[in-house]
DNA sequence: TTGACATGTCGTTACCTCACGATATATCAA
DNA sequence: TTGATATATCGTGAGGTAACGACATGTCAA
């Protein structure tokens, strides 16, 4: 691992693309989504997006940030093929595009109790 | 999020602690221990002391790593709870210790298919 | 005691990420 | 057209992280 190589972004990789990559190509994928994941408030819109779809203002409102950071790491998410997005008129709506995440963020919410306090 | 203030080390955050802490706060500890996990090597080692017990040196070797790299990455996952080491002689044996580890890295295997190659 | 072995720690360098303000784009209403 | 709304992008500075070599510690065997 020298500190990343030219490392293409954390594409979108679908899971039949997985069974060509040798075991540490897998491994560094995993780990550059489980990157994206790793941030309080992109889990806490996945953690709303699982619930439903919602726009960018009303997750930035939801994790009391700025418009424009909401977009950044919805930005994040799309790029690793999380999220889509759809745009309506002025608004763009975001919804979930890994069917995984649901259980991946079940084991997150069952050890760490981030769900106790679900809306 | 003004750059992770003071934030204590992603200390070892029993569940049971987790249901006192605020929303971000949950959120918060369970984006440390993602970032702690969401590295190819780090994932490796966790797959392997899934399987067993092992010491530094086959760790190291697994990942095709310095000993004393695997070293650090094993202090860093000791230190959210994720492992537990014990001391024979001049060998230090790693185990896991957080039971959740085994469903986390399930659903990204099944995801990322990084099981395919396991040894 | 000496040397080899196994692990752990430290300091450095390079790179990456975050959060922010500023600004751009796109859409709608008046 | 103008202004407001909603989202997206860019540049920057502060700070964190990874990998590495060098070195320290601890253990065993001869």
């Amino acid at each position: 691992m020298p500190r990343t190589p030219p490392a293409k972004p954390p594409q979108q990789a679908s899971s039949r693309e997985a069974a060509r990559l040798t075991p540490l190509e897998s491994l560094t994928q995993a780990a550059e989504c489980l990157r994206t994941l790793a941030h309080p408030h992109r889990l806490r819109i996945v953690q709303m997006l699982l619930q439903g779809r919602y726009m960018v203002g009303e997750l930035a409102e939801a994790c009391g940030i700025a418009s424009h950071m909401a977009s950044e790491h919805l930005r994040l998410m799309q790029r690793c093929g999380f999220l889509t997005a759809s745009r309506e008129g002025r608004r763009t709506y975001y919804t979930i595009a890994e069917p995984h995440l649901a259980s991946i963020m079940g084991c997150i919410e069952q050890r760490f109790g981030t769900n106790d306090h679900a809306a």
